[in-house]
DNA sequence: GCCGTAAGTTTACGCTGTAAGATGACATAC
DNA sequence: GTATGTCATCTTACAGCGTAAACTTACGGC
């Protein structure tokens, strides 16, 4: 029984494990120690297949980017709209990955996802100066949204009344219209979560096809 | 000279010269060793006036926090923007708060102010439910568009030529839209940052003054 | 003098990322 | 077969982090 049962580590294997642990436990869970753990090996072994923890954390990084389709240049404001919704989905995946893309963490397919939404802009029609300003607003509210969303969410697990807890946290008398705008959360339940960022993607979309 | 010249720590000398250490070196250069230092004193000493370091974290948030006035309740539109623009002002002089404020970390301040965005929005004459996606717009365009200028324009201190840096980093030739968008950020120089989040912004207003 | 209280310091613990060196397995060359 | 080189892995170590616990020092009230 000396040979040993372990399957051999590699940047793949790598990579996978710390997405997993870090889509689990949170990206501050993620430490070359317990990444090391969790496969099996020693934490110093990571090193041969990684090159820091930074590069790591580009690694899992490029993994969320690549679940995101660029809008194809000449696919019009539909294809803004699905690609950003895309783009949405994947970062609810990943709560995570949306901090560190506000981080200003960029990444070869980041810079190629803005560029397309931009060459894609501007195909559809838009000045120069019109796509400047339309990519600042769809670029928050996609970041931005997904970021709320994640704090928002984060209503701790072993909560049982949910009601209860956010009249807690966000007291009537206190809060009152916070307090609404929570039980309207809670009333639509997570699956709405989506419908309220393609509604708000739809107001911008449709302010700019005035503009145009 | 036995008595010491030292003026004695307090919790708002700490977190002012924790405020002025983040706001020059950036949030992670904040520690309970260094804050000391720059007092004068012992890492420990701060645990006098000071909990522990999310505490010390939360009060110099507060601070800015302080910064950004929640518009009032019947204010209508011109109320929801200019507090906006508020908002959007303390976070380009701390950026670091845009991101605590991205990582949900909530303060009773922050609590209040989107409770009073809510108020006004209400008292503007939304529906509760329009209401209800118009906050997430907003709230989105403040924190993400901040965010995204924050990242943007951290461009080292030391790079002299600036065009280069950009040619470089984004060359026209694989990026060619977004070396476009990244000159266009050169040409209006940093001036020209508030008007463009000011530009989203009104296209946002604007959008949902015709929902109304 | 004495005591209680508060502020400041020292020391120590477990955690982090990672540099440096030791160990061992294996392929190639002779 | 043996020597050599290469490479993955592990061990050890270091500086930094937040902070708990114990200690010292200063001071106000009796």
């Amino acid at each position: 029984m000396a040979t040993t049962r372990r399957k051999p580590l590699s940047r793949e294997r790598i990579l996978a494990a710390a997405l997993e642990l870090v889509d689990e436990q949170g990206i501050e869970a993620l430490s070359m120690r317990r990444l090391g753990q969790a496969l099996g090996y020693e934490a110093m072994s990571l090193y041969n297949h990684v090159s820091n923890k930074d590069d790591l954390v580009d690694g899992i990084l490029d993994l969320v980017l690549a679940e995101m389709e660029p809008p194809p240049p000449d696919g019009g404001l539909p294809a803004i709209r699905s690609s950003a919704v895309a783009a949405h989905e994947a970062l609810k995946r990943h709560p995570w990955a949306a901090h560190l893309l506000a981080s200003g963490r960029i990444r070869p397919a980041r810079l190629r996802y803005m560029d397309a939404l931009l060459a894609c802009l501007r195909g559809t029609g838009f000045s120069a100066e019109t796509t400047y300003h339309a990519y600042h607003v769809l670029d928050a509210h996609i970041v931005g949204f997904s970021l709320w969303q994640t704090t928002h969410g984060s209503i701790p697990d072993d909560i049982e009344d949910v009601g209860a807890f956010v009249d807690r946290m966000v007291p009537t008398s206190t809060f009152p219209h916070l307090h609404e705008h929570a039980m309207q959360h809670l009333a639509d339940g997570p699956h709405q979560d989506i419908p309220a960022f393609e509604y708000g993607l739809d107001l911008l979309l449709e302010s700019l096809e005035r503009l145009r």
